[in-house]
DNA sequence: TTAATTGATAGGCTCTAACTATGATTAAGT
DNA sequence: ACTTAATCATAGTTAGAGCCTATCAATTAA
């Protein structure tokens, strides 16, 4: 195989007409560069020069093939400067996955504080379910997960971010909702609105309750949490709310959040990552802008 | 510096994800292709592949590496076609370089048979004076000359073509027009009307003129053969004129070529290439179809 | 638990690109 | 004409790179 050195070898033989010179520009020695261009000449069984004492010509077949060897030369050195170019870890894009009854909640508290820390990495952003979002982990389309841990999860490589506690959702006029001091053990006995199936807070929630002794609602199904939300404004029920989407609704005519005395239910929220995944210090700094960021709102 | 192997592994990496089936498509064993391309990373500083049991994926630095390793690779590829296609001796431009007096009376004699036996080469016609034609010989600007071997011309490789006569030409009224026996000898006297200094026919010419006792008639220095011709058939004067430039003109009502008796003087006409000139199949092949093409013409 | 798959590692071989030293040929200067 | 300088080719040697086989380690499948 043609090897790219023989081509700067030729090149420089174009711009000094000079095997010597060309040698030097080439930080060789002037046999070496003799040989080698020989060498070339056989292997492509083509003349590329004409020797003279005096004078170093290049062959027509030897001009023509300087052009095509400069355009190689050209594309290997692009190669080369794209690959200074990644070599800051701190830039490039990033594909960030998310579970949906996260990813509005958190994001507003977490991106300024990304952009700022990183700002030369562009952020994609895709909500899916759990499942969904292990799978294109795993393929490749997806480079970080943000949701809460689950033991399936145990094959990849996971950093705890915080622990989001979960709020019940009432009506306000819902007798749980003027309790003072507001437990588990609560629950017993009552009806939970819950989330579709596939997803996770369901699930997690779901455990909780039925440990309490509450059950699931099964008339309804929200196929989001803000649906979940209208819902129990309008009466329908209760359930649980993580304690982002409660955070900004705090202040809700119809709704109440209640604080459950510990133990608390929580999700614990991980970032999620391939092993052996490439971007290793770019992972740390999310996952430091991250932390930071919440422990001003997760108390 | 980068290896065009190591960019045919990265890319046979990306395309069978997998380490066995790279190398084989490589023909190279797996450890060799594992080497390698880990011995790239190191080199570019940046991780290319994710390395699991199950799977092997290509990071985002390694994606976007691929793509400008496959542009060199095919850069690569064109200049390897490329010199497979100059590896026909007998194919491409070739510039070729005759004198004034020469070219318009010889290029017809030969060009059909050239353009016959070499298909495949373009021929580019360059007429100048040969010191100027040798300096373009020399500088690489012309491939080959035609033209009356000259002993300044040792330097470059000659191949003798034909030897062409010189004939005399003279007003049809003329006394020598009807001379049955015409030697040089018949010339003392005479005063020879001459091509303009730099065209060789001139110091040739003149020189058998002058060893005969003619004299040269600096009243007019012609430009071109033509001129000078019609000259001869105004009755202004004499002069030689090479057979090749006589010999469609015979049947001329005023003109007269007398043909000398030995010696007869000549111009041996070469063909001229620079030593170490890299085409010499072509040059054989010309050579032989100008020899052949006059050997029908030259008596 | 066993067998198969897969990528990494170890050790050894070979080829080659590089060097230095020298030769051959030509151009230029004395 | 002789000498010197310049220039490219040749010879012989060395260090290193690339490749191989054999094997290990880790995982998956039966």
């Amino acid at each position: 195989m043609i090897k790219l050195r023989d081509l700067e070898y030729l090149t420089a033989i174009d711009q000094h007409k000079h095997f010597g010179k060309a040698a030097q520009a080439c930080f060789v020695s002037q046999p070496t560069l003799s040989g080698q261009l020989m060498k070339l000449e056989q292997q492509l069984g083509l003349q590329l020069v004409e020797r003279h004492r005096r004078n170093v010509m290049l062959t027509p077949a030897g001009e023509q093939l300087v052009k095509e060897a400069r355009k190689v030369l050209q594309a290997a050195g692009e190669f080369e400067s794209c690959a200074k170019a990644l070599l800051d870890p701190f830039a490039g894009d990033l594909h960030l996955g998310l579970i949906p009854t996260l990813a509005p909640y958190l994001l507003p508290h977490i991106m300024a504080d990304l952009n700022t820390t990183l700002p030369n990495i562009n952020f994609f952003l895709h909500e899916n379910q759990t499942k969904v979002l292990l799978q294109q982990l795993d393929e490749g389309k997806l480079d970080v997960l943000i949701l809460p841990y689950l033991a399936e999860m145990e094959k990849f490589e996971s950093y705890q971010l915080f622990d989001e506690p979960l709020m019940l959702a009432t009506p306000k006029n819902h007798p749980l909702a003027t309790k003072k001091s507001l437990s588990l053990a609560d629950l017993h006995g009552e009806k939970i609105l819950t989330l579709a199936d596939g997803h996770c807070l369901k699930d997690q929630a779901m455990g909780y309750c039925f440990a309490a002794g509450a059950k699931e609602d099964n008339s309804f199904q929200a196929t989001s949490l803000e649906t979940l939300r209208h819902m129990v404004a309008s009466g329908m029920g209760i359930t649980l709310l993580p304690a982002l989407a409660a955070q900004g609704n705090l202040a809700s005519d119809t709704l109440h959040y209640g604080k459950f005395q510990a133990p608390v239910p929580i999700r614990g929220i991980s970032l999620v990552i391939r092993p052996n995944y490439s971007r290793m210090q770019c992972v740390r700094a999310i996952v430091a802008s991250v932390r930071k960021s919440l422990s001003d709102i997760i108390d």
